[in-house]
DNA sequence: TATGACTAGTCAGTATTTGGCAAATATACC
DNA sequence: GGTATATTTGCCAAATACTGACTAGTCATA
């Protein structure tokens, strides 16, 4: 539960068949880096999401919302009061909206 | 809604009737820095939230959850996805615990 | 206008992240 | 085994971001 953009964009490229050496310089990288993007180990450009979207036939909102849990996850992790935290985060965030 | 934590340590120590000057020198930092921390524009040291704590006689947990709820909101903060991104977090930890 | 409290700006030093390469490993096929 | 392709790992230099420290500034009050 602390990788889940990697792992849905791995299980998406092999849904399409893809190799990491087809789809990386597509997105201007090497296979190495995206490698470790889908393992968790780099990060990936929030801004490259609408081309990786598009590459994989995904759903660019659904990539978007996992690579931002992605962040928030690194954050909360052993944090003793992530939970806490994460309600008062909602509450504020409410009144923005 | 973004410095919560800021906004707080200043309302604690104005409480206390302590000066910058006074509580700066205690966490090993000048008065500019713990100024801007107070205002948001820097990040303080979590490792320090302890010791804030015990300066400013507040409770170190409620320090600790505003931290990392100010570091939440930074992130998610002009994101689309934040809401939904919160939910798969806040089930995700739900899992860990 | 003098003093004290706070703030804004700058900048070098430090720390962290990144991109790219090369080597290692894994997998499949013959 | 041997070869080919796919993926992973490790490393390092470059780029980027962050921090601490200092200076000069504003603001309020006497």
């Amino acid at each position: 539960m602390k990788n889940q953009f990697g792992e849905k964009i791995r299980e998406l490229r092999e849904k399409q068949q893809l190799f990491l050496r087809q789809v990386a310089p597509a997105l201007e990288m090497d296979t190495a880096q995206l490698s470790k993007i889908e393992k968790g180990l780099r990060q990936f450009k929030k801004a490259q999401i609408p081309l990786l979207a598009e590459i994989l036939k995904a759903d660019k909102v659904e990539l978007e919302t996992l690579w931002l849990a992605d962040q928030l996850m690194q954050l909360i992790k052993d944090e003793p009061t992530a939970d806490e935290a994460l309600r008062t985060v909602s509450k504020s965030i409410k009144k923005l909206m």
